[in-house]
DNA sequence: ACTGGCACCCGCACACCGAGAGTGCCAGCG
DNA sequence: CGCTGGCACTCTCGGTGTGCGGGTGCCAGT
């Protein structure tokens, strides 16, 4: 009995649980796939698969489903990288070109990948750390209110409202926004943070309460700390797939995908290449039935995750693929725009 | 047997429908509700009750549930409404002014309001049109492309990234600047768009593409296409309360989500007041057990639509109420900032 | 007009049973 | 020593049968 041998068994019983959904047995295993060997023999493998922790049986005398030990193994070794058809390709390139502005790419990322894997697919806002400020406007609400706008040179437009506390001395807006825009323009985000608390020394004591009231407004734009938490998900109704038990499976992935936080953390640190968690590895006990597959994408300007969340029973090799096609053309498209 | 005696049998099988979830019989309902007569009385008015439509039981010999007919009676003449605690509206109240921006009142609309009434909520992105143009900017990208910006006094910014297809020519970006704001700042948006419309012929003959591509975009943004569009969703983890048919009742639900045009078809024209839907009266067949409460909200600056999606047994008082007090506060807090 | 009583209906839960799929093990074979 | 065919065993699943209980409709009586 080969090493070798057993894993072909993994992942015969990988593909077949994952595409019948059914518990597999060892006749069915050696008719679909040319084994060479009798059901008998795989019947001994299949025992120290499951000895080994990488299959088991959900009742006595079932067939065997992998458990999550199994799917990372069958994805760390087994899994032959699937890649998609050209005509896959060009339509997703095609309908992503479409976009007209960086709301637009993420909206029809999101759409893309839901359709392309079946599953909950889930775009992060590209973060703006390393893209560059174009425009800031400063645009009076009322007496002691202020908007500040923020436009950068990936394309993405921040908007924030700032209580002043008092009011401004006549002009002073105007002094403040012809300052502001030389000191900035052209600066990577966290350089401008720097450079605008600089500039509250140089007004009037006076001054300097609303000074500080924008600025510090300007460098919490800066610091993206919204930007990050920004969201957009979309192939919920593909939870059908998930399977029958709504409280079980379903609920808590709509549960998650609506807080915000957890999913982010889900997404993970966009370490750079294709992650995937599966079950437990999300660090979330309620989705024990659920993985995640995640890319960082974009490079210079703007970068920030995508991803899907999906059954472990899921086509990987599929969803792989589709996930690093979407995060290279998104990222392509973000980075010259 | 007197009319008014059969309205309060068909209420008292709504609540206690909506309550149970469970097929009322008449036993049952002469031991919860104090009517005075027996039950073979009350069998009786549900005989006629069931022959007039309001009424139906699932299965012979089982007890009856309301119709949608039964709803719509139960909502127009029944249904006492049930008014908030001022616990509750000070909460709601707290929670949304805590709000930063325009985007993070329609986000924390949402929240608040799935929360109270345990449905899926929808709140609709103010409309532009009554607003008026507090700011426009524009900001060349690159040689051929420039982004718009419009900040409106609803506290609104809108985005639009514009092909020009030539060249500017040097200085026609400052200049077409510099007189666009003179002729819309203030200006209630659909008239800013005829404003900017004349403008056009004020250039020389060869920038007029150029100034065309720009006022289009304009135009367009001022007519609000894309952001009458915006919805926020949430409470979607909610959908359990639907019921357990998965593809019956949950599926529809998710997918009417996920297609903003549906959505906003369901939301309706929001005449103004308080809106119920039951059933087939939202126009969408899959949608057959399902119920819509939704409200116009805002006055002057920014109106729109809000409300919920959920199961026709709803607790409709409740919901009603919850819908309402949403969209009274969310209205003053816009129109005030 | 309302009530009590009664015959009837029917879905649901439960128990039961047989079929089928799958396993584990063992003896035999190359 | 690894593989195979065979066999006994186990367990789930689907279908059937049955008793129970809630609920109705009707009718005769007040």
């Amino acid at each position: 009995m080969t090493d070798e041998r057993r894993l072909d068994v993994l992942r015969a019983i990988v593909e077949d649980y994952v595409s019948t959904q059914e518990p597999v047995g060892s006749r069915a295993l050696v008719e679909r796939h040319h084994l060479g060997v009798s059901s008998a023999t795989i019947r001994n493998d299949m025992a120290v698969l499951e000895d080994e922790g990488y299959i088991t049986q959900p009742h006595t005398s079932a067939g065997r489903i992998p458990t999550d030990k199994g799917y990372r193994m069958f994805v760390d070794r087994l899994a032959t990288v699937k890649a998609m058809s050209p005509a896959e390709r060009r339509a997703i390139e095609r309908f992503l070109s479409e976009s007209v502005d960086v709301d637009d790419v993420v909206q029809r990322s999101v759409k893309v990948l839901a359709q392309l894997t079946q599953q909950v697919a889930v775009v992060q806002y590209p973060s703006l750390t390393r893209s560059t400020v174009r425009h800031i406007e400063l645009v009076g609400l009322d007496a002691t209110r202020v908007l500040v706008v923020v436009i950068t040179s990936s394309g993405r437009v921040e908007q924030r409202t700032v209580e002043l506390g008092a009011e401004p001395t006549e002009g002073l807006l105007a002094d403040l926004r012809s300052r502001l825009l030389p000191a900035t323009i052209g600066e990577r985000l966290a350089d401008a943070s720097v450079k605008v608390a600089d500039l509250i020394e140089t007004f009037r004591p006076e001054d300097r309460p609303v000074v500080t009231a924008i600025v510090t407004a300007l460098t919490q734009t800066f610091s993206n700390e919204r930007s990050d938490a920004r969201l957009a998900v979309g192939g919920t109704a593909n939870l059908a797939r998930f399977g029958a038990d709504f409280d079980t499976s379903i609920r808590p992935v709509l549960e998650a995908i609506e807080e915000q936080v957890v999913l982010l953390k889900l997404l993970g640190e966009a370490t750079g290449g294709l992650t995937v968690r599966i079950g437990g590895e999300t660090g979330l006990e309620t989705l024990s039935g659920t993985a995640v597959v995640s890319s960082a994408y974009g490079g210079e300007t703007s970068r920030a995750t995508l991803g899907t969340v999906g059954p472990t029973r899921m086509d990987y090799p599929g969803t792989m693929a589709a996930v690093a096609a979407v995060a290279r053309y998104v990222g392509r498209l973000l980075d010259d725009a």
